[in-house]
DNA sequence: TTTCGTAGTCACTTTTTCGTAACTATACCA
DNA sequence: TGGTATAGTTACGAAAAAGTGACTACGAAA
């Protein structure tokens, strides 16, 4: 899922940005505000330990979100949106109104947001 | 990449919908126009025959595609956008716009659309 | 009777992604 | 000296996704 330098449809794209199961709930949860790495691992259900630090680092190389080490004891590390990452937010948004609608008219539980 | 029928949250019903790596392209190339299923091959770059059946299939089973089977020799098939695929259009001209703006500013080269 | 074209399917392999559990560094605190 | 907390890394294996090439069915045309 590493981006390329070029591609034939800009969809392509898209997809190694932000595609994959976990990217865009990563983002998700960064929306309202930044958060610590623990912080992030709590809120999204599910998500081993490994494959969000890959996400982090793979969203962090595309700048859409940025990492800032704080040199506390233990260290603590905060993820935030980047320009990239806030021009994304609406897109996020209706995507996630257009799966609601989706699922309210099908059936489908959406147990949190 | 199945549909379940419960979520966590919203966007991992969309990855599940629309997420992988062609489902956005293969949508892309049907918003014109129907295409039967050899025309899609051909628009879509590098996809496997495999791949292309099983993603029509996925895409059809959530509604966000339609498939018709003409009895012409050989049969052909045409693909088309249902009503939700219909409302998934501006959101996918959105995500390209998105994409293109940061290729454009970050030196990736798009071949195609 | 063989070949052609459409729209697949099937078996198999490779590649990519994901999950699990154990391990590290750091420094504070008891 | 051992425990705690954060933010990871590492090795390993399982599972999922994707790729490859051969195969099918249909009837029309050569």
């Amino acid at each position: 899922m590493a981006v390329k330098n070029n591609y034939v449809c800009s969809l392509g794209l898209t997809i190694d940005l932000i595609g994959g199961k976990w990217k865009l709930m990563i983002l998700w949860y960064l929306i309202e505000e930044s958060k610590r790495f623990g912080e992030l691992k709590k809120s999204i259900p599910n998500i081993s330990q490994k494959v969000l630090t890959e996400q982090l680092k793979e969203l962090e190389s595309s700048q859409i979100i940025s990492r800032k080490v704080y040199p506390t004891v233990p260290v603590t590390v905060e993820y935030a949106m980047t320009a990239y990452g806030e021009s994304l937010i609406p897109l996020i948004h209706d995507l996630c109104d257009w799966t609601k609608q989706y699922a309210s008219e099908n059936d489908i539980e959406i147990s949190g947001d």
